[in-house]
DNA sequence: CGTCCTATTGAAATTCTTCAACACTCGTGG
DNA sequence: CCACGAGTGTTGAAGAATTTCAATAGGACG
């Protein structure tokens, strides 16, 4: 991050820092790079890793989360029902990502495994009593927050104002570019896993599933996309699949 | 807030407010009350009050602002924009909302007002060095973020996944609500002013103005609002309106 | 082998948009 | 005082995009 605040991480020393957080990617780009060495065996004390199957719940919606958690591998899915059961998928998340709301705020929203997921989780007082110590940490949180803000809003503009192909492109390459970003520049063909069932992705676009294997279909029969598998996708040319993102003729 | 954290507002007596200070609801409920009196002189000496016309751009898209603002009055629209001129409202902002964005990130998104509007503004760096010495600014600013995340998500849930009707229900009942949040409770009749035009409250739906006056008409019809003049409107039964915004027969 | 889950495809129905015409308000200038 | 034009909002009819309903196919698993 390059960023000068980071300076009290200085004072961790490998060998002090708990066997649970060695390789985890949270400690160097999630929140925990934040804390202290003694902080860090604090928490690992009250933490627990689980695995969640594709499809369960991690955190139920409407209610005050007692658990925090960090994404240690796998999607996570945030969506919101309307009273009638329609269902909108508001954020996918990837590790090494935060869930969960500090400060006790409710949150309405549930929060799913799309794939399978491990995660590392601790008891969200826990989160409140080291943010009130380490400004540092409160920075990191809202860092993320504001990038969460910003995803959120790009994909407003999606589901607004983009049409039917629009919105699957945007998806394919936000899967793509999220799978490794350094693919954004790539000129090679790209392969990889889409983490969602169909009937996600419609969930995610604002479509229906028809509607969602239908532009599939019309994407592979103009060649932007090959499909290897239901789930697995190559896509020879990502930057003509960018400029599908934004004009449906392309 | 009955926020532990505010403790350091002791300190404050009126006597050293700055003049331009001591009437702004900023001061109360934005983020100015995280500030000691002396921050509050060092901050006003390089403040400047300014006012926009509906209409008029208060931050470009696509820069870093060098500037931040707390809104004293008015509506602040925030849109983006496909490469084709198609446009999404993705935020609608009112006083003593914050505008900008601490840390020198970019913000990718066009700051105008809808309404004439008046705000308080001072340079981006003077933002970024509070916030180094007041961790309670931070925390404001923080909880601000996350109020306008879970907005931008409640808003992409209208966006994918209600009809137009919903979507027209869901801005008008988002309008009441924020002039006067005591609204939400009352079952008199209520009585508004719009504070934008048909064209901006399309860009708002993800509609277009035709179908946002079309729907404007249905809800006449059926008795849910009374149009006294175009941005006037009067709500009998606020609870009938919530309705609506969830399911378009009711 | 049968069943469940997932995904695709077709045809009809619906919703929303597009294109076009018209109405209202407000300010300017003859 | 009235005419004119710009900006804003409404309405109708035709067209396009997406959804809905229905049928089918493939894979995974007991």
């Amino acid at each position: 991050m390059g960023d000068a605040r980071n300076d009290k991480r200085q004072d961790i020393h490998n060998s002090e820092i708990p066997v649970l957080c060695r390789s985890c990617e949270s400690r160097h780009k999630g929140i925990c790079g934040a804390l202290t060495s003694g902080q860090l065996v604090e928490l690992s004390k009250h933490t627990v890793k689980s695995v969640y199957e594709a499809g369960s719940e991690i955190f139920p919606a409407g209610e005050k989360s007692a658990r925090n958690a960090n994404i240690l591998s796998g999607v996570v899915k945030q969506s919101k029902l309307t009273s009638d059961g329609r269902q909108q998928i508001v954020s996918l998340q990837f590790a090494p990502d935060f869930l969960g709301r500090p400060f006790g705020r409710h949150n309405d929203v549930a929060v799913e495994a799309a794939t399978d997921v491990r995660v590392c989780s601790f008891p969200a007082s826990l989160t409140d009593a080291l943010i009130g110590e380490t400004p540092e940490l409160e920075h990191r949180l809202h860092k993320q927050t504001l990038k969460d803000l910003d995803q959120a809003r790009e994909w407003m503009l999606t589901l607004g104002r983009k049409t039917a192909v629009e919105k699957v492109a945007s998806f394919l390459y936000l899967i793509a570019t999220h799978i490794d970003p350094e693919m954004e520049a790539t000129d090679k063909t790209v392969k990889f896993d889409i983490p969602l069932k169909r009937a996600d992705i419609a969930d995610f676009l604002g479509l229906t599933i028809e509607t969602v294997s239908r532009q599939i279909t019309k994407l592979r029969q103009t060649g932007v996309i090959n499909i290897i598998h239901n789930r697995t996708v190559e896509v020879p040319d990502i930057a003509r699949l960018r400029r599908l993102t934004e004009q449906d003729n392309g």
